[in-house]
DNA sequence: TGATTCTTTCAAATGTTTTTGAAAGGCTCG
DNA sequence: CGAGCCTTTCAAAAACATTTGAAAGAATCA
């Protein structure tokens, strides 16, 4: 099946990372998917991924087009070739940049919208209490506010570190490490 | 059902902290339970999660148990009751590095141990290779090495994040939009 | 335009995960 | 110890997600 041993240790990335995605609330072929564009020296086409991870054509398509739409990888053509080809993002901190974004927009967003609707639904009720029903409320505020506070910074910790780039982490970790200490 | 606009918040985060569970690889009755749990003001039993639920005994146990095992929630005796009562951690950023704790120990430190059995593949070869096929290899070590990079970075955030706690967050946040300005 | 090549779609099939509820297992108290 | 209360287990059922492949749809070429 393999040839060398490049392919041997591409092969057991995949498979590494298709079990990982499915914990991650990613379906494990396209994760493999992502996983063969990632590790290919050159853009592969439909017919390489089917034929690599034995999937079917249908599953391909599906799975590229859900990867082009989260951003990682994207269509390229080629002169004299009516194939499409697909190329998976190779910088680590760009396709992490991609990632966060895209979680953002799609969950932590939500949630924080969500909780904003809860902080009025207990302020509608909130003047009108005393004694233990008001502290019950602060209760619910506190809780509430938590989980938004810490939305706010996965937001910004999103937003900051794929621009950073690998160039700016070393610095970045020896802040935190500093602020801990 | 419900009888106040506490109630109605509850319940619509509870719901939304479901869905948002679906899309990280838990299951949406597990982070309801988490939700419920983490909200109420005080230890519930088996039975008031499943009532307020409307979950099954058996799916109340079990994912009451795999709570317990994340580290999530506690278990929590009465004197002179018998029943069992669960307690969700209600500290955010101490909830926050329990579940990166775990996710490291079951996830990223997988990852870097396969990564470093491929570098080690690609290194068996490497030595005997000239021209084109030595930076093919070249290639594969960098496109491997970005990712172990990644999982590096991954934990020395998880690590210290929860250790900074919300108290360390806003200088955190301020070295942050140092570094990329 | 018509033939050819490639891509997308989608209903049915398959595979996986979760839930259920009844039975078995443990505690605790009197 | 035995009865009562509570929890856990687990096989079967239900719900959910993914895959397949054939057919329809585009795009390209001569």
């Amino acid at each position: 099946m393999s040839e060398t041993r490049f392919d041997d240790a591409t092969n057991l990335f995949i498979r590494r990372w298709g079990e990982m995605g499915a914990t991650w609330g990613i379906s494990r072929t396209m994760a493999e998917v992502h996983a063969l564009l990632y590790m290919a020296s050159e853009p592969l086409c439909t017919d390489d991924v089917m034929g690599r991870l034995a999937i079917s054509r249908g599953s391909a398509s599906m799975n590229l087009r859900e990867l082009v739409n989260w951003g990682l990888i994207e269509r390229v053509h080629r002169r004299g070739d009516r194939k499409e080809y697909f190329e998976a993002e190779k910088n680590v901190w760009q396709m992490f940049e991609t990632i966060s974004r895209e979680r953002r927009r799609r969950e932590v967003l939500p949630i924080m919208e969500t909780i904003e609707r809860c902080l009025a639904m207990i302020d509608e009720q909130r003047s009108g209490l005393r004694g233990r029903e008001a502290k019950d409320a602060e209760g619910f505020r506190e809780r509430f506010t938590g989980i938004y506070e810490f939305c706010e910074l996965l937001n910004t910790f999103s937003q900051t570190i794929g621009k950073a780039g690998k160039r700016g982490v070393k610095p970045l970790l020896k802040a935190i490490a500093k602020l801990v200490s």
